[in-house]
DNA sequence: ACGATAGTTGTCATATATGATAACTCGATA
DNA sequence: TATCGAGTTATCATATATGACAACTATCGT
């Protein structure tokens, strides 16, 4: 994203689920073996990769946790 | 933190609330003072850098804007 | 066509972040 | 003493993330 504009709340859940969705891909994960590493519902993956959810840090704790990453990595994107 | 171990949620809270207060006193701020540029009540800036809430991304997002960091910043603990 | 797998979308319940407000402690300072 | 500023803590209301579940589409291989 080339600007200096800060982002908007929706455009950073887009980012963050994107960025999520490419780790995950990345490691050959289905979203239904994420939700399980996560104990979280497959529908809640998918709203969280689609931008569709202000997630939390515990949930965000817990998708890093379960793609071997560190938190800040899932929220490397402009603002 | 010198451990190779996963911290806890709990941990993580009170991690990214002491980053937040040192940012936040570095720039000469009261908890009021970001509390209004954040838009939030100073009870939950207190909250927050206390670690007894786990806070969204929304919230993450206001608070770096305030302080002129990257929301990654306030996420750089061990995890 | 069929079944299996992956993902999306919708609804309702529950848990909890935050707003709103108030009362409190503590330190500094007049 | 008294008061002011900074921060903490408690309570209740509201908004929303997530759980739980179901139904749906699309794709792939047989």
């Amino acid at each position: 994203m080339i600007t200096n504009n800060l982002m908007s709340e929706s455009e950073i859940y887009i980012s963050i689920g994107k960025k999520i969705k490419s780790i995950r891909e990345s490691k050959g994960l289905t979203q239904q073996a994420l939700s399980d590493l996560c104990d979280f519902e497959k529908s809640n993956v998918s709203r969280i990769e689609s931008g569709r959810t202000n997630l939390t840090i515990k949930s965000l704790l817990k998708i890093s946790q379960a793609l071997h990453v560190k938190m800040k990595e899932l929220l490397d994107v402009e603002n």
